[in-house]
DNA sequence: ATGATTTTTTGCGAATTGGTACAAAATGTT
DNA sequence: AACATTTTGTACCAATTCGCAAAAAATCAT
């Protein structure tokens, strides 16, 4: 039933190449990155790129969804989570750092925290981009307090919002400090012992 | 005793500049920044710019020192402070608020935390001074929080340090969340309840 | 074989970018 | 007045940047 299309095929797998071009973006934020690092990511031409994914900007706007996609990913895993609360931080934030000490050249942290702000205030898609990733991570870090507070875990007048946006500034941190250079054990140290407070 | 120099006055004030100079790239962060946008914010040209300030990352990591005179600044404030801890904090976070956000265009959350990290991961210079800034902040953060366990407002056996971190994270937090377009309530909300949590 | 379609390749253009050389301007010193 | 010093202003440069037009290549359909 796989027709095959008409016409030249691609040399390039859309999703491989988006990949690669969300990874230059990671390292090098977007003002930094230009379309000739991308070309070289992605082994296509600049035409090839502006053809599959538009402007450099709607390229970084693909990246950043692709990034968003993955955090979701984890915040779902989380959210289902039977573990005991302070176990499904922890970990929780122990997969972020493995992700934020992440990168061939060294520790990138996070691509949302670390790339978009320095273009948010001067762009309004990526600081909405950005502003709907925060909302994203605040509400899916709510369900495991949620539950907490349900499993009699938690006081019956604990506010789960505030611990969950209290839990995302923790997560913020680690993705600033990791790309700042702190150490894997500094940022494991920030989880736990964060951990300890919120639970 | 003040004697004239020799030579053409200069038609600038180099901390009146600096500051026109760091407000541009608080706005647009380094890479998008200008040598232009530079010399149109402070109104002189590029090569007066140069000899005034070095080149552009110099110029930016002049700015960065700026901002961070500013914040050390707000810290030893914080630690020079006799109210309870909570209000301390409190003032702390509702000071740093006004800060991010003001800016004449929109919010433009904080200097360090909002426009380092993007270019951090590729520039060692600019990745040291932020690790620098976070290092800083947690320290001084450390600070009334020692006070209050000395004075017996905490229990015997917290741990400062892991609390100045926490308290940190929220400030990162509250950074990016301004430059995201978050509403001030919200951050105050944020502020206050981390503050309840924390003390 | 021809035509249609899709993708790649090559080459290009306009604009911008960071940085600099040098002359002119504006002062103090001798 | 001539000279020395410091700063500004003008003009320029090489390189880079983003984006695009058009031809060539590679397929399927008729």
């Amino acid at each position: 039933m796989l027709k095959k299309p008409r016409g030249r095929p691609r040399a390039y797998d859309p999703d491989v190449a988006l990949w690669q071009a969300l990874e230059t973006f990671w390292a090098n934020g977007f003002s930094r990155t230009s379309l000739d690092a991308l070309a070289e990511a992605t082994g296509m031409n600049r035409p090839s790129l502006y053809a599959a994914f538009g402007d450099k900007k709607s390229l970084y706007l693909k990246s950043f969804e692709c990034f968003a996609g993955q955090l979701r990913a984890a915040l779902a895993r989380t959210a289902q989570s039977d573990a005991p609360l302070d176990t499904t931080l922890r970990e929780f934030f122990y997969e972020a750092i493995e992700i934020y000490m992440s990168g061939a050249d060294g520790p990138r942290g996070c691509f949302i925290i670390c790339t978009a702000p320095a273009e948010a205030a001067m762009d309004a898609d990526i600081r909405a981009a950005l502003k709907a990733a925060l909302a994203e991570i605040d509400e899916g870090l709510e369900i495991p307090f949620a539950k907490a507070k349900a499993e009699g875990h938690l006081p019956p007048d604990a506010d789960t919002a505030a611990l969950a946006r209290l839990a995302a500034s923790v997560l913020h941190s680690l993705a600033v400090r990791a790309r700042a250079g702190e150490t894997k054990e500094a940022l494991h140290t920030l989880a736990r012992q964060s951990v300890q407070s919120l639970c």
